[in-house]
DNA sequence: TGCACTTTGTGAACGAGGGAACAAACCGAG
DNA sequence: CTCGGTTTGTTCCCTCGTTCACAAAGTGCA
């Protein structure tokens, strides 16, 4: 049952099961049962129990999960034991958070360069590294190896911006431009949408407090 | 089929349709198939016709969709048609992305305050706003209705300011630290998480650029 | 009007994911 | 060694979501 396919809700809910360890790691704590990290989690544990499953049988009946040991595991599972260089295009508001946020740098992951293709931004000094041009990508990505990319540019350049790097050799890509991108069979995009998050929150919120205002009962038969 | 519960994944995608709507009106288009509008937005069009046949048929059979009345349903149906008032909370880096992100202030939503607890950053303006102190959270939501709340804070403080949230009255938050939250019932989180994202990348770039290199063949029985 | 053609809306099969419940396994006390 | 208590790993079942395939409904032309 370990190394098998990963079912895919369950990898993307290893990252926050990572998340919760190291809080617990941080706490001084040595081992845990399933029901305290799932708490820690926001799941319920008979889910952390199954998804752990999948990766093998890390825990100890009676007792629970050693902690660290676990951790590793799953660093391991997602690949995290070893250094990802990554690439941010588009370096305006939010190039610059990424750019700055500890949660890129750290953790198995590390900002090799960051592009835009304005020159009036090329230069400038962002989170230690000097922003390049954008036709700088290809040789970036060659030396370094680099596999995965961020797309931080704006939604008319996003496209563009995807082809090149698919171009340059980048398999992986974290999208927060608002568009749909297009791209060869083999490569993978996942998108950030900020807007998207905020409708449907909103649509959640008007069924909420519409129910007291708008009765939809047109059920009303003759 | 009209007024009933719409699934939550279809929920998930109308955003997605209506930014395709809208991409097809600015380019003069004035009816679509759902073949074509599924292509735009990234999905096949069984699932297009499905999603849509759930708030009604506001299709023509042998025709396709009209742009302009198809988006205005979707978006009355999300609840665009009415104006959100929305308060961000931490005006960091992160924040300040947010805070100009045209998604954010177009179509619906209005910020209507930015927040900080840290006093060096109030005043500042962001986006047209003044950075006001987190202490008038309450009287804010108050005066403006605010129904949804962003929380761009450091993960140490987001359960503290989550918490303040609900006690002022939000019953939807958009989380962007790093942290489960515990909310009491009737309050919807919805949570975007950076990091996790880059991580379920590299799972999927480790199995690609793995299988040539890990055989993971330790199946050999005795 | 009648017919060929196009496109939507939907019924049904299929697959993935979630939750409850339980057997298997481990610990520690006596 | 045996037994009670605890916790994991797994099985079964149900719900939700996706895809296929097709009938229903419309258009335009002869």
């Amino acid at each position: 049952m370990s190394s098998s396919r990963i079912p895919e809700a369950t990898v993307a809910r290893l990252p926050v099961y990572l998340r919760a360890l190291n809080a617990l790691l941080d706490s001084g704590q040595a081992t845990c049962s399933s029901e305290e990290l799932a708490a820690a989690a926001g799941v319920n544990s008979a889910k952390l129990r199954k998804d752990l499953s999948h990766l093998g049988s890390y825990g100890t009946r009676g007792v629970g999960y050693d902690v660290e040991y676990l951790r590793y595991q799953i660093a391991r599972e997602i690949g995290l034991t070893q250094d990802w260089p990554v690439v941010i295009v588009g370096i305006g508001n939010l190039g610059h958070a990424l750019a700055n946020y500890s949660g890129f740098s750290s953790r198995g992951f590390r900002t090799v360069a960051l592009l835009d293709a304005d020159t009036s931004r090329q230069g400038e000094v962002v989170a230690g590294l000097k922003v390049r041009d954008f036709d700088e990508l290809e040789a970036i990505v060659s030396e370094h190896g680099v596999a995965i990319g961020v797309i931080a540019a704006p939604a008319s350049a996003a496209q563009a911006v995807c082809d090149k790097m698919v171009a340059a050799g980048i398999r992986s890509i974290l999208n927060f431009a608002p568009r749909i991108l297009a791209v060869p069979p083999g490569v993978d995009v996942r998108k950030v949408d900020l807007s998207s998050e905020l409708q449907i929150l909103a649509y959640h919120e008007q069924r909420k407090s519409g129910a007291d205002r708008v009765p939809t009962t047109e059920v009303g038969a003759s």
